[in-house]
DNA sequence: TGTACATCAGTGAACGCGCGTTCACTGATGTAC
DNA sequence: TGTACATCAGTGAACGCGCGTTCACTGATGTAC
């Protein structure tokens, strides 16, 4: 009796826990889709409630302010990639960097509200130091998987050096190749990572010398 | 008689002139000096205002708004780069993409609020058109500046890979490594250095070979 | 089975604030006759 | 030389707006006895 009580205790409330996360991610998703159209700090409550169909006031329910709210949305999106690449270095013993460098470029490119988020934290300087410490996660965990890459190619010396090449080059590839009038999505990603193989190239052949 | 009205009139005009451009001037340090330490979003009117000694209202005398404004400041400060490339390119026949890319490290280093704006503006989309040329006619003629270097340090094919590469790498690099609680400025002007010359060095030995 | 109470997502009005900008004005300077 | 007028930088109050957030509330659902 008293056994029962609590599982059944226990399935409800992981029951409703997840409809509680289930509504939390609609709200996260109505801000991450209007992230994808502006700049996030233009970005008001009353757009994301709008957005997902409730009132800006009930966004308060489910998150204590607009940092909280967008410190969740960024880093749902940036955990993605770190993953990916550690799918790819655990499945592949010998990975190329060129693969690496092109997956980085792609992410990117596809949820380009992040990396400009990642970005303005970058040169905003994060203040909370909640947001500085997510983002040094991510660009930590980033450069040593970049490390581990290029270890494996076999580079000895001044591994670091390679990997804060690359990372600065990617990053700034995607920020100045950008959409125009002129120049479409395909275009822009294919020149990307033309650029982002060239680079990755002269760091193998540096390597390999 | 009546060309000497003309002199006064002249030379006092210009006087005028000089003196109205000068308090243009203190309104567009004001807001440089608030840049340096803020995001430009977050710089106000009255603050601007507060900072050159002045009403905000005062303000709308020099500029119709504060986009005119910004950009005044942007501009001002970007196109003192271009010229200091233009020196060094007429002043050395032969000249090394090392020191331009120090240089250029330098610059955005000193100048850290133009960086961030040229980011801002690269990755929030201009959406004014005459905002859009300012920054086009900026990248276009640094790229064609590093064209310069490239090509007279003897590279012939693709050399517009080697220029989209360089300024995509420094342009990263100030993008990524910036100063912390536990990194002082001298530190990170010379990480930045140190991988701008790392990633020079790899281009000058992949034009050589 | 019925009744009183608790919980909680969601609502819409409201608060207080800072923003860009406008407006009527002042006061100093120069100009015309 | 004196007087009327024009120009214009600058002032401070005000306007209208959108923002993040709070508050009193409703209504649905579950719980205790």
């Amino acid at each position: 009796m008293a056994e029962k009580k609590i599982r059944n205790e226990s399935t409800f409330s992981t029951l409703k826990k997840r409809e509680k996360d289930l509504r939390k991610q609609i709200i996260v998703d109505a801000a991450e889709k209007l992230f994808a159209s502006k700049p996030f700090h233009e970005v008001s409550m009353r757009d994301i409630a709008k957005e997902a169909g409730i009132s800006a006031s009930a966004i308060y329910r489910h998150f204590p302010d607009q940092k909280s709210l967008f410190l969740e949305s960024f880093s749902r999106g940036t955990i993605q990639l770190k993953h990916e690449f550690d799918t790819m270095l655990a499945n592949n013993k010998k990975i190329s960097i060129i693969a690496f460098a092109e997956r980085f470029i792609e992410y990117f490119t596809e949820k380009d509200q992040y990396f400009r988020m990642m970005i303005n934290f970058f040169l905003e300087g994060p203040v909370e130091p909640e947001m500085f410490q997510k983002l040094s996660d991510i660009e930590r965990s980033l450069l040593s998987q970049f490390d581990e890459v290029l270890i494996r190619m076999g580079i000895k010396k001044n591994v670091r050096y390679y990997s804060h090449a690359l990372f600065a080059a990617l990053t700034g590839i995607v920020a100045i190749f950008r959409s125009t009038p002129d120049k479409s999505y395909k275009q822009i990603m294919s020149h990307r990572k033309r650029i982002a193989r060239f680079i990755s190239l002269l760091l193998k052949s540096a390597a390999e010398k």
